[in-house]
DNA sequence: AGCGTAGCTTGAAACGATTCACGATCTTCG
DNA sequence: CGAAGATCGTGAATCGTTTCAAGCTACGCT
């Protein structure tokens, strides 16, 4: 079907194409007969106005308000990953309040993936984006605010966006403070990939109070992901170690929790012999058969705060300046440490 | 900042109009010196094309092949779900093979909010949908269908349309077989909101299998939601239940672990005194403190499936037919149950 | 030298909607 | 009756790209 134009309207109709554009933008001033008229003609050619066109023509918009979906894209690296999803709900209810939609797109820690879906937004016109990036440069930052998307980053410090996230430096000295006040000096502290910046942050904050304290070197188990099955792994390696650390920080809650299972089913006391904390305090810490000690991160929060960021940078335009929210974690006692 | 246009590369490199935009379609035909030349000055201007413009030229694509965007979205009804992650991730898989980006929107149980996520769809023309429909009546399909996008049913069996599904007759039947087999014949099935079809479907097959064998009826308990926090409500529910059930049959694994763990916290011996079968088979059941009994959903295949099937559909255009592909659902043995 | 050809490049004509300066009618009122 | 408004409509110009017939060079061949 070969698109009925607005100039086929025009003719069907009896008018000038001039007019139809009017019936179709500025109705009052269409008088009501020609308008009956032209409305008629539109519904039996089926016409719909060529978006393309319509977006040509009126150039780049005022305001470009109106012209970009009323979307925002939430890019994080797996939403398989409960923590994400977090996030992502927290950043979706401040959306939603808004008006907008929200786009989930895990990246899965491609940045050739990350790459892909911004430029799709950026093609889609999306209001905006809030990335958990992996491998964002402030070069194509700049680019995608060139292109009049606002962005915030998610848990990464940005010089030039605003950003939200947690003190993880923090989260890392509260646990490892927690686990020596319990009397355990020798730690381990077991993650998946040891590269993204939040977990080199809580690496070091806890290596450092530890050797504040004067304990010895935090030990490092690197696993393959931040998953039970990958946290049982660990458990195993763990108990190879000698002398056995009798404290165990663990990068995510999912980890721990394998861990701890694993543990456990082979006769260890946990926290006796081994004590655990984990970090995120997702909803199955404190219904896990040992509850889980936990570094809790206000997650939905931090999403929250991130929308609101954007919805910010949006609405204020050139005027806007970039903002850094730091949210504080928080030591949430159960049982394993 | 007003728009570099190809003409200001056009001069800037020295060049036609033309040949600007030969050096961006068929740079074969285009010689290296002056492909080198446009390109410098489009880097140099950061140039970038103006879709609305390439897409009014192009005219009605042959096939509307590439007016449309090159996206998918994936209505599920909550993605913090392990169950419909994976499966969205699946239908990822499938969907970027083909060169497709996947949107996952959260509908949260919302019509209202299904609606508008498929009314976005529709606007920012998306190639298609998965969706786990909560409110999708035939009516709001065909008009989907109508816009051009292809539309495949998520875990719904669909009259007119493609759909993808898992047998939960078939996944309940074999769960009260099981439970059966081992000697249980009070058997309680724990779901969140017993509505979904998947959910009815699945306590019908294991009430008529127990029905079959002659067991007392089932015992349905409803929480509020899918969650460990409320397995753990039911346990405490089902303890107050006089006769106590020996076998409990859970709508899914998250409250299945929930169950699991504070059973044993209260002291009852799982499986000896309440064996538990679950329903989904997430990685967490595994590596559970007591790993889980629970039938296995081919979640990712669900959703390859599903996103094949939507690609068919809109490869296929006019002469396609709808196809439901169901597949089995099958038992893990661990050792709730 | 003359001619054909291959290889590049050019520039104007679309695509379909919006805008806006201007005309055409119709009212109103001195 | 005629002029000034008011009210509607008109149609050409425009947005930025692609397309394509035609032009230009340089080269090889006879």
């Amino acid at each position: 079907m070969p698109q009925t134009s607005i100039r086929e309207v025009a003719r069907r109709a009896g008018v000038s194409v001039g007019t139809v554009s009017n019936v179709l933008n500025r109705p009052e001033m269409v008088a009501e007969a020609t308008r009956d008229r032209v409305r008629a003609a539109i519904e039996e050619l089926g016409f719909v106005r060529n978006e393309s066109a319509r977006r040509l023509r009126q150039g780049p918009a005022p305001d470009d308000a109106d012209r970009r979906a009323r979307a925002f894209g939430v890019l994080v690296e797996d939403l398989a990953n409960p923590y994400a999803s977090d996030v992502a709900r927290g950043a979706e209810l401040a959306f939603e309040e808004a008006g907008y939609e929200t786009l989930w797109i895990s990246t899965g820690y491609s940045p050739e993936r990350e790459r892909r879906a911004l430029e799709f937004l950026v093609e889609q016109r999306a209001t905006g984006a809030l990335v958990n990036p992996v491998g964002l440069g402030p070069d194509s930052l700049a680019a995608l605010r060139e292109s009049g998307m606002s962005v915030v980053l998610l848990d990464r410090a940005g010089t030039d966006a605003c950003s939200a996230q947690v003190d993880h430096v923090a989260g890392g000295d509260i646990a490892a403070a927690r686990l020596l006040s319990l009397g355990r000096d020798r730690l381990a502290f077991v993650t998946g990939r040891p590269e993204p910046q939040p977990i080199v942050e809580r690496a070091e904050g806890a290596a450092r109070t530890l050797a504040k304290a004067g304990g010895e070197p935090l030990v490092t188990l690197t696993q393959d992901a931040l998953s039970p099955t990958e946290g049982q792994a660990a458990a195993r390696r763990l108990l190879e170690l000698d002398p056995m650390p009798t404290g165990v920080f663990c990068a995510n809650d999912l980890l721990a929790i394998g861990l701890v299972n694993e543990l456990v089913k082979r006769g260890v006391r946990v926290p006796e012999d081994i004590a655990v904390i984990g970090y995120d305090d997702i909803e199955l810490a404190g219904s896990a058969a040992v509850p889980l000690t936990t570094i809790r991160q206000p997650r939905r929060e931090l999403g929250w705060e991130a929308a609101e960021l954007a919805l910010a940078e949006y609405a204020e335009g050139a005027s806007h300046e970039h903002r850094q929210v730091v949210l504080a974690p928080e030591l949430v006692v159960r049982e394993t440490g």
